[in-house]
DNA sequence: AAGAACAATTAGAACGTTCCAAAGTCAAGC
DNA sequence: GCTTGACTTTGGAACGTTCTAATTGTTCTT
């Protein structure tokens, strides 16, 4: 006979504990969620033998039966990028927060990656997904993998012609905010550096970028638009490009703050003081921002919080709320360092 | 009567596939897996089945008939810290590709956090749990927290008097190889800068930097070792107590990039040029590393590859192997950049 | 004293898979 | 025509929950 101690060494179920407990497990269970059906005795009965047997649900057993799952698909474009990193942080935390549990996909900016991943998202039954989409995605690549009736909120980057809900923040206003930022100080002639036209983001910064030119007055040319990669080594591509443009800018307004690092670092490079002989504004202020040699100046779009606000969003529409009215932009606010300053008045530009 | 359209909403399962390739459930099970029992006419039939009505496995259902699960618990200490960041790359990667999916948990370095994500991570099912402790964990928190029987793998962070495997890159030689370096550069003081006595990666990382002077027939001396928080504000109050020392160092050794970067900033700040006024090297080999402004020399711990690796061990631990022979440290490699030059000659210390 | 109303508990069928044991089918061998 | 064995296919119980409907007691009304 020997002990009882160990049945082989499959998991202890409910069916133990009702046992141990002398009631039937639908008593177990209702215990479990601590239904107010149960007498308090029983209750005590039965959390004695969850304690002594170490008993530990199984979610997953519980969510085939009640097709509810507790799983999110969390998909980021490129988690090595800070600015996604503070996002998937800022997701992940409001997750648990509200009992759900993220499974994290980095599609790496590959679309195949990223239809695999979703695919298996699917198997493995998330209850919603939160996508920060793969550079190139269109709409019909997710509107094919996924099926109407899976919650999905796009993140940080929106696709053109997609009814799905989007999460960001205001783009347009803010690279607005950065580049009157430049004007007041002084710039008449400010270049775009970095992402491309391709990439909605990139558009609606650049329509920001714009609109500042424009209310204040100064021209806006295709020609200050320096297209490069989205990365530090894009920056600084830009910069370069910029530099020997016959427009001369005082100034650049960045595509985000990596972008703009790479900048800084070619001008620097170049002898070139960031602040005062050239001002240069980035856009997310991710952490690296305010440590820079130069602090940078930019535009703070409480990434993190704005991973929350994308969980929440997630879970409304989980719960049924209509996808169209789940859109939220953030607003933004810029953050003055020292990357900023008045143009040099000796370099005074031929105004076009 | 109306149309066999839909069902209302339920997801089809393997018996509507059944039913409409004229089989048993069973026979579609066996297509699913690839099964040779299957002859082809009929896989193909139930094929065109799966592909008409749109089927998805259900892998939860699959795991809690076989007891075998393709989750795992993914706990990274700080999500934040790009090193961190890409571990986790590295670790998620290589999961995906041998048939897991990561759950992602983020326990910002608290203790208490963890605990909660791993008693969730249980419920959820893992096949095993891929942890960087969160500081100050000890090894009774984690055999209090996970049955024996949960494959549990160390990554990044030892723990004192943990049975648990452990992957990581070898501190000790990695640091040994830096101050090597720097002696041969021709230091003579050498300060190291960051992280406190209490963490085990800096105690592994401290040895290596004594080995080093020991080695070269140099004096060890306690007062040269600056203990601050591992993050970039702590190297620049570590590099700033350094500077103060009467032992006048000419070069630091930092516990890891990020703390270099931060002593880098405040040195430029003071207006010390780096590699040749004072001369500071790394360790992790972050990608801020060589895009710093004053490029870092530093030891690479192939830090992606580490995450691969782990990945593949904590598989091997769920395939029964014996956790004791699971263990793995990686080689470092030392990566010559701009912030480590000769000291100058001018500045002659005086030899203890 | 009989029923109603309520409180607490429970049996057993689901959920969508897998897998064992069993059963068909068919050609060859006797 | 029967057996054999290889090849295919299948029924149905299991996995650990939840949930509906039913079943017990108990107390309250009348």
């Amino acid at each position: 006979m020997e002990g009882s101690r160990q049945a082989r060494s499959r998991a202890t179920t409910i069916v133990d504990i009702a046992r141990a407990a002398g009631v039937s497990k639908s008593t177990v269970s209702l215990v479990l969620k601590g239904s107010p059906l149960i007498k308090a005795e029983t209750k005590a009965r039965v959390d004695r033998a969850i304690e002594q047997l170490g008993y530990v649900y199984n979610r997953s057993a519980a969510s085939l039966r009640t097709s509810r799952s507790s799983f999110v698909g969390m998909v980021i474009s490129d988690l090595m990028n800070p600015f996604f990193a503070e996002l998937a942080v800022g997701i992940e935390d409001a997750l648990y927060n509200l009992g759900y549990v993220p499974i994290l996909a980095n599609t790496n900016e590959d679309i195949d990656r990223q239809a695999h991943v979703l695919q298996s998202l699917r198997e493995h039954g998330v209850a919603g997904v939160i996508i920060s989409p793969a550079r190139g995605t269109e709409a019909w690549h997710l509107a094919d993998l996924l099926p109407r009736s899976l919650p999905v909120l796009l993140t940080m980057r929106r696709i053109e012609g997609s009814p799905l809900a989007y999460i960001g923040p205001d783009n347009t206003t803010g690279s607005r905010r950065a580049v009157d930022h430049l004007i007041s100080l002084g710039h008449r002639s400010i270049a775009f550096l970095g992402g491309y036209a391709t990439m909605t983001t990139q558009r609606e910064r650049v329509a920001g970028y714009r609109e500042a030119l424009l209310m204040a007055g100064l021209p806006f040319h295709d020609d200050l638009i320096f297209g490069a990669m989205p990365t530090r080594d894009g920056g600084s591509d830009a910069v370069a490009a910029a530099l020997a443009s016959p427009r001369q800018p005082t100034a650049a307004c960045c595509y985000n703050d990596i972008v703009a690092i790479g900048a800084m670092r070619e001008l620097t490079h170049r002898g070139i003081r960031v602040g005062s002989e050239f001002s240069v504004v980035g856009f997310d202020d991710i952490v690296e921002a305010a440590q820079n040699a130069t602090p940078l100046t930019t535009v703070n779009a409480s990434t993190r919080m704005m991973g929350g606000r994308a969980a929440q969003s997630l879970l409304g529409l989980i719960g049924g709320a209509d996808p169209s009215q789940m859109s939220f932009m953030g607003d933004t606010q810029l953050v003055i360092r020292e990357s900023s300053g008045a143009p040099l008045p000796a370099r005074e530009t031929s105004h076009v």
